[in-house]
DNA sequence: GAGTGGTCTAGACCACTCC
DNA sequence: GAGTGGTCTAGACCACTCC
């Protein structure tokens, strides 16, 4: 891993831990029981947080410093319930939560998995465009380009970098039952992906945020997407095989890994004759 | 209302929910109880179905045949339990999916409001464009032509009709601050919408969603969306200001009401000159 | 102060998995 | 049979709204 995150000691009881909504632990018995004996802070915290979202953000804590790694099984409720002291239930709403936003995964019967990019499940959760007929498959990479530069003005805008900063530009094709269909241009932050090269990116096989999560310790947990309508430039024609001035998808995505921290900018163009980009409006 | 569902009476105790689950009402006490007075089915129910599911059915069908109306306040989770003969806890797992899915929406002291088009918050949940600079706003709406025609092959099969049966046909033009930017025609259920006129459509001020709420009793809840690019033809460039030949993204939506029953299909052209098609993978 | 949704606990039992 | 997450209950108290 590149980065250093300061670790919680996940084993002793967190003292620091803020019960400002019901019973205190062990002060309540079945029977309505006075709670007087309990004095109350001064005044009711302004920055309130309730205790499932402080456990949440421990358990994200222990995702992000990869304390549990990505296709491991975290420990079980009741015993995270008896590390932190609460009840299970509050556990159980803490880690809801995260499997709401994909962050873990639960399975009946098994436990509570930390989520990852090498599963078919995650596959599609990124790439959007699906075949006019057909089923829905990962498409080939062929790398054009792999080299580090210095950030552009925009590009470090976008990833937070200063202008000029190390950067990692990747530009390849991808091919949909050998029939080239998008040609994307990645930034990614150098400091992080330090050591990414076009041979790392040959040898591996699957998506790249699966390689971006074992090799390089960054799981992209979202994105925000752009999309507009452009004409292919000859550049891209010839790429594409498609004549110069087929209109194209062309998308900008930034993705952030935890803490909204963006770590990849990606402007891909998309061959729409036999794909669409699908989306659902809930 | 254009159709009718037949009404459950929500007053009665609801005798035919089965509780496959946890302890069975009134027959727990608070210190361990023999659970054997409780005769159990004779196996476990091959189309199990969770108590707060069945709850959630119940909701979901007064939403829908109107009995709560879409802005008014719903019985407070207290009395939805005594009604059902379930605890607080069980109503209140139900309400949660039902949020989630945005067909109620809770304000903590105030209580549980059906969702409504008719606010700022859902015009954006299906109007995905937005302005490359600046504030997003619900645009002007002038409408090219509205008439009733017979289905099309490719519309009945979308919209789960017969090839032939009646349609509402709507064509208009949106424009942001005076510019022209989307062109789309709509397809609408001729039943659903018996009475839907230009005249309708002109003295309607906002989403065109509010009103089929409002008007024809019909409440979009989710769509699916698929993206092209395309090129303008001449009367599109015509209609949106714009050479022919300009990079177009192209959307064609269908929208579903309760029980997943498509009830619009949209095709629109946008421009992305200025604006972008915004979506966030999460 | 009364009513609403929001949090938290403790405890029981179920569905499912693995041995 | 033991362990996991999933459901359900009852009860307490909190945050917030409205009067």
């Amino acid at each position: 891993m590149a980065f250093v995150v300061k670790s919680l000691s996940m084993n002793s009881a967190p003292s620091n831990l803020t019960n400002n909504g019901a019973p205190a632990s062990g002060a309540v018995s079945p029977t309505a029981a006075p709670s007087s004996a309990v004095p109350s802070p001064a005044a009711p915290s302004p920055t309130f947080s309730p205790l499932y979202q402080q456990i949440k953000a421990l358990i994200t804590q222990s995702l992000q410093s990869g304390e549990w790694k990505p296709g491991e099984l975290i420990p079980s409720e009741v015993e995270l319930a008896g590390r932190f002291k609460v009840s299970q239930g509050t556990v159980r709403k803490a880690i809801d939560e995260l499997a709401a936003e994909n962050l873990v995964v639960r399975k009946q019967g098994k436990g509570t998995f930390v989520s990852t990019h090498h599963e078919a499940r995650a596959h599609f959760r990124f790439l959007r465009l699906m075949p006019d007929e057909g089923v829905p498959h990962y498409p080939e990479s062929r790398f054009v380009e792999v080299k580090r530069l210095r950030a552009p003005a925009d590009v470090a805008r976008l990833l937070e970098l200063k202008s000029g900063d190390a950067v990692v530009y990747i530009k390849r094709v991808q091919l949909f039952d050998g029939v080239p269909t998008i040609v994307e241009e990645l930034w990614l932050p150098g400091l992080v992906f330090k050591g990414l090269t076009a041979e790392r990116l040959n040898e591996y096989k699957g998506p790249m945020y699966g390689l971006f999560e074992s090799e390089f310790g960054t799981r992209m947990i979202r994105a925000a997407e752009k999309i507009r309508a452009v004409c292919a430039d000859e550049g891209v024609a010839e790429l594409l095989r498609v004549d110069p001035g087929t209109p194209l998808l062309m998308s900008e995505r930034v993705s952030f890994t935890y803490g909204d921290k963006p770590v990849e900018l990606r402007r891909g163009l998309y061959s729409t004759e036999r794909h669409h980009y699908q989306n659902d409006l809930n």
